[in-house]
DNA sequence: TCAAGTAGGGCTAAATTTAGCCGTATTGGC
DNA sequence: GCCAATACGGCTAAATTTAGCCCTACTTGA
């Protein structure tokens, strides 16, 4: 008799690393839309379909893993309303709030410094095998 | 007659996306060994092999790439010696070390928040398709 | 001459993340 | 009945990052 799974998991090979706080945050905020998603919620952009038509780029599969793992990380809620036809909400948890100021603050140094920094990455998107 | 390049670059598909200031400080600082490179540098241990011992579970060939992207992307200087051996240091250029405080800043998040996150961390490895 | 230490590159495969298709079920409006 | 919107899941392939092999060239010391 094989092994059946609820839903079909990636399974990690490799540790995770998580040394210092750093290693924290950037595992919990790595993903490509993660950051769009806790903001929209932060400002009120907070159900599915919404968060879709706000981030049209994102393919609504991708934007669904992501809120799952935030929702997993304890960043946000979900709150499910039982009501025909039902609908969803998120929202950051305690913990997510504190996110925020950690968010802006790191947002301002990117912003302090964008051309240079924009320069820079278009000049040189990382590749593998880069060398200086 | 065939391209030929100078080092096998590999070339991004898809777009990198800079909207907000925190995207531009996860593209600079995404990669698995790069906070620790920028770490062990601003504490002093600043030359290849030396980085090699202090962080022995990164392969060589990954901390090469990492600290060129670094160099490209303006946050380290390397600097060669013309000595017999040879020899190479690495240092934060000024806008590099505008980094410290930031870093400071998030590790100090995730210091603080440690034992919830870890515990959510390692219940849930993130995984591809992972549902709430 | 041989080993070890300096620094670095070529190459391939594994691991991981993202893209994108198509399908489920419910409700409401035309 | 059919189409749209609500919210989700299965599946596969593409894109990207990381791991790990082996090789070059130089110098020092045994």
């Amino acid at each position: 008799m094989e092994m059946t799974y609820i839903c079909q998991m990636y399974e990690r090979k490799l540790p995770v690393r998580l040394e210092c706080g750093l290693h924290l945050f950037m595992e919990i905020m790595s993903g490509k839309w993660k950051i769009n998603l806790i903001w929209c919620i932060h400002q009120g952009i907070n159900r599915p379909g919404e968060l879709h038509r706000t981030l049209p780029n994102a393919s609504r599969r991708l934007l669904d893993d992501q809120l799952a793992q935030l929702v997993a990380h304890g960043m946000l809620v979900k709150k499910v309303f039982d009501v025909k036809p039902f609908k969803v909400e998120y929202a950051l948890t305690p913990l997510g709030q504190t996110l925020i100021p950690v968010i802006e603050n790191t947002a301002r140094w990117g912003e302090s410094y964008r051309s240079e920094l924009e320069e820079k990455i278009q000049k040189n998107p990382s590749f593998r095998g880069e060398r200086s």
